[in-house]
DNA sequence: TTAGTGATATCC
DNA sequence: GATATCACTAAA
């Protein structure tokens, strides 16, 4: 079943251990699609987060942060990688979840280009788009707090927080 | 370990 | 206008 905007109207500290395991489903425009499922993943979580691309405020770029739960904000990161991210939380306060990895890709980069995610994907609605949603198939796993990596310009704390969540064995 | 790559932010 | 930066990957 296609998760609605309750379950992206939550905290991304709620939202982002509740997406590992689940389904992420692409649509090509050929017509077939690709299910993957969801092994990792980081929240960022508003101003106050050294790490979220929004603590120095809107910009051009992080304006889809500030907007509705459930908005794809897609971005390159060095020239080459798309990365792909869920918005959470109230209208007006800018947090996300970054989709860093599933079981068939292990890395934002790589799942990306599996998934042929780029730009046009942007500040699209993952509730409504016809070619990006998440399901959820009824099955439930651990899930595996880490530091989150990638983020040497945060702050100390900002950097020690158990922010990224990985997938763990499946609860029956 | 390092080169590659280009949009964005920041500084003239 | 220019340049420094960056939530990464593949090759060596």
């Amino acid at each position: 079943m296609r998760l609605n905007e309750a379950f992206y109207h939550r905290d991304c500290l709620q939202v982002a251990p509740d997406l590992v395991g689940k389904m992420l489903v692409r649509r090509l425009e050929d017509g077939s699609q690709i299910r993957l499922r969801i092994s990792e993943t980081e929240a960022y979580r508003g101003e106050e987060d050294t790490a979220c691309h929004a603590h120095k405020g809107k910009t051009n770029r992080t304006k889809v942060l500030y907007g509705e739960p459930g908005q794809i904000y897609v971005y390159l990161c060095y020239g080459i990688h798309w990365l792909l991210n869920v918005v959470t939380g109230e209208l007006g306060l800018p947090q996300g979840v970054l989709i860093r990895a599933c079981t068939e890709a292990d890395g934002p980069g790589k799942l990306t280009k599996k998934l042929k995610v780029d730009k046009t994907l942007n500040d699209t609605s993952i509730l409504t788009s016809p070619w990006l949603w998440i399901e959820d198939d009824g099955k439930h796993y651990q899930v595996i707090p880490d530091t989150r990596v990638g983020i040497g310009y945060a702050s100390e704390e900002d950097q020690k927080r158990l922010w990224r969540f990985k997938l763990g064995g499946e609860i029956k």
